[in-house]
DNA sequence: CGCGACGTTGATTTGCCTCAACGATTGTGG
DNA sequence: CCACAATCGTTGAGGCAAATCAACGTCGCG
């Protein structure tokens, strides 16, 4: 639980009552490489803080193609957005590319916290502001920048979780196909 | 002030009084057509909510290209959200399409209303988590739609100001050229 | 060991861009 | 109120970035 709260305490403060009204609420589970927590046509009922390990959402089109929407590696929320707040089915996959450990908090539970600790409120606020701005750097991005320059932002923004990610997964994050990007790395090398 | 209130009422209840506290920190300024709120460089130190008329938020690339990000029409809210909740200079321009009229609320008010007032942060955080899912669903779209899709897609969720928009300004928002979706058109016009 | 996923490379195609020219509209200053 | 400039939408010709399809070697894993 101790990860879990170092992550809020970067925003709020808690006290020890105030994290046991939370931990009360959290159920721990633990999963294997390729693992589906949630998928197309799901009601996404929890927030998933990632305790160890890494998950991926992604979506399938009409085409059968896979697009990863996000990475979350140790320490990140993740969620079906969408899904969580309007209670309809998303179509989102959530998916874990390591085996990993979770630690869930359902939509009504949070709310529950939400007014028994304004604090918590907060927190996922600022949470949200910082999912938001991000979405919408990728946006500005994939607007205004070529393949390359958004492989190398990539690069530089997921640096840390590089290793446990495939071309593959990457290719379709940054909204390529696989055999594209393996030609730019390619061309890269060369002088 | 009551577009503004109706506004906020679509998810919290205040009272005359709450609404007196907000009302003073609430500052109201129109503008003229293609008037520029905020620059690239600028620190962006208000959120925005358009009493009448339409805003659009966009960044210019390194070869001068525009991208429109956000468009913010009647009742909407529009920010740099980068540089408010960093303090750090934005990329963002946001100019008006049409006279408008803006009320403006400085970060540092909205701050000390989070703390005056609870509700009001449970707001500013669904606000805010609706505008995650639609930059989410926008990330998916540009993933996995082609050109005459996402002008399809943009037709349907911007129905009710698709007027007061020119192509150029679609074309921009939807990630191609004017001379491409204009021929796009042309094209879905034949039998 | 054998199978399936991955990365690579080649040949070809295509969706969209660039540049250029033109008429129509809008806006602006004299 | 008109002349002129600026912006917009349209159309054509040609080009390029990235996709598609296909074949092949490699590796990790059951």
């Amino acid at each position: 639980m101790e990860a879990l709260f170092n992550n809020i305490s970067r925003y709020i403060q808690l006290t020890d009552e105030e994290q046991e009204l939370i931990s009360r609420r959290i159920v721990e589970k633990t999963f294997r490489r390729k693992q589906l927590l949630l998928q197309e046509g799901d009601i996404c009922k929890h927030s998933y803080f990632v305790k160890s390990g890494c998950l991926r959402g992604y979506t399938i089109d009409k085409d059968g193609t896979e697009h990863n929407i996000v990475f979350a590696p140790q320490g990140w929320w993740i969620a079906d957005m969408y899904s969580l707040i309007t209670a309809q089915p998303g179509q989102l996959f959530i998916e874990t590319t390591s085996n990993a450990t979770v630690q869930l908090l359902s939509r009504s539970d949070q709310e529950e916290l939400f007014i028994l600790l304004p604090k918590l409120e907060r927190f996922f606020r600022i949470l949200t502001e910082n999912a938001l701005v991000s979405n919408q750097q990728r946006i500005i991005d994939n607007l205004s920048l070529s393949a390359q320059d958004r492989y190398q932002r990539f690069c530089e923004r997921y640096a840390g979780i590089l290793e446990h990610i495939s071309q593959k997964q990457i290719a379709s994050y940054i909204g390529v196909t696989p055999e594209f990007l393996s030609r730019m790395i390619a061309r890269k090398e060369e002088p």
